[in-house]
DNA sequence: TCAAAAGTGTTCATCTTACACCCATGG
DNA sequence: CCATGGGTGTAAGATGAACACTTTTGA
């Protein structure tokens, strides 16, 4: 036992609740656990914070270790400090939330032995320690952010019409909106860049592609405009 | 050296924002520090994280302990856990935001020897490690969270006159508002009780006092209403 | 020619903003 | 009687919500 300090000191570790969309609908990415306690039972990436590293570099570390995943959108949640949360001892977890683009960049295999597997929100198994009380606030959060920052995007293919935002919207806050309103409000936001490119291979007619503009979205943010849908 | 662990830990500590308002002036809670590093330098209030305790728990027990505040609402802010944020060694610290109300319960002496004083905003001296980023991310969110959830009311005393909270919006917010509109708005909500009472000792016509309905607001909260100011 | 989704304007109600004067009180 | 802040309404503009039909394309 190499390591002594002169007061107990709880551990600390990250946890990472991933969100991605996947042909349109929403999934959360688990790790199977092939260590006790909960051994066998799916839980969040996440692990350890080494001495050194900052505790976003760890968070991230381990979504690339335990699932091999680079998500483009990563901030933190919450920390969680309950002493009983670990039934081993006191383990306090920063908890992260991210967002991946499963379209462009679609998973490919856990780099090490643990599996991890996406699943869709309703089929959410039995998670370990207190990661479902996580998983919820992360999406309370994901719910929240979604109307004030342009979040979504990150969820999308770079290029997308405005149904798929639309219905991406639809799915994350839960009810219906209203087609015409919604795109004039997103069009009148100046944030879509129209590729004059249309959908290809579909079997009606063919919406417009756009892309969200990041560099005019900063510059307006900078003016005091407001992101709200 | 009793404790010891396989792998090294980073230290787990709080640090808490507490805004307070004195004579319609927004102050910050600050403590001396008497051991190195920035010994006799300020700094925020906080403290080890104990093993058994939440870390919740701990931020509370180092107010009490150095500053011997007790404080109405506490939150988490943000974790801040960059390797390079203490000189001594990695340590992580959850740091808090909290405010007090400075009228009704005005502070008392520090319990221990530490001693603790209260800034304005524009008179913040120079502040030990990172401490000063973490005050900028938590006026942030107090300024963020006073337009969208009663928070406000922490700060005033019980009761109340329209202008005394206009002022502190006005004060926090950094623009001043429209006072009838101001009125309206807030009185809309059905958030205020009016007590029926005046001002007493003023040289001018006596205010109306009102007081913070919050069985009210959580009713109204539960059928989907939402503050904003 | 049919199915499936794309695309497009107007109206009404609501909310936000700007704005100025009289009132009550104590000194 | 004057200085100080308390208290009040209206009108114009902006924003949000409801709503239905035509267009394009591939099968």
């Amino acid at each position: 036992m190499p390591f002594e300090y002169e007061y107990a000191r709880p551990a600390l570790t990250t946890d990472s609740v991933v969100f991605g969309l996947d042909d349109e609908d929403l999934k959360l990415l688990l790790i199977r656990r092939n260590l006790p306690p909960f051994e066998g039972g799916w839980a969040l990436p996440g692990g350890f914070v080494r001495v050194g590293e900052s505790v976003d570099e760890g968070a991230r570390r381990e979504l690339d270790e335990e699932a091999g995943v680079r998500v483009s959108f990563l901030e933190q949640l919450y920390t969680f400090g309950e002493p009983d949360r670990d039934p081993r001892e006191h383990v306090v977890t920063v908890a992260y939330f991210a967002l991946v683009n499963l379209i462009d960049h679609p998973p490919v295999a856990a780099t090490d032995a643990s599996d991890a597997a996406w699943f869709g929100l309703a089929d959410i198994p039995e998670l370990a320690f207190d990661h479902k009380t996580i998983v919820e606030k992360a999406f309370e959060r994901l719910q929240g952010k979604l109307r004030y920052e342009p979040i979504g995007f990150e969820l999308l293919p770079t290029k997308f019409s405005l149904t798929d935002l639309q219905k991406l919207y639809e799915r994350i806050l839960n009810r219906e909106l209203d087609k015409r309103n919604f795109r004039k409000k997103v069009i009148a936001m100046g944030i879509l860049r129209d590729l004059n490119e249309l959908q290809q291979d579909v079997a009606h007619r063919a919406a417009r592609l756009y892309s969200f503009d990041e560099p005019t979205y900063r510059k307006l943010q900078k003016d005091g405009f407001n992101f709200e849908l």
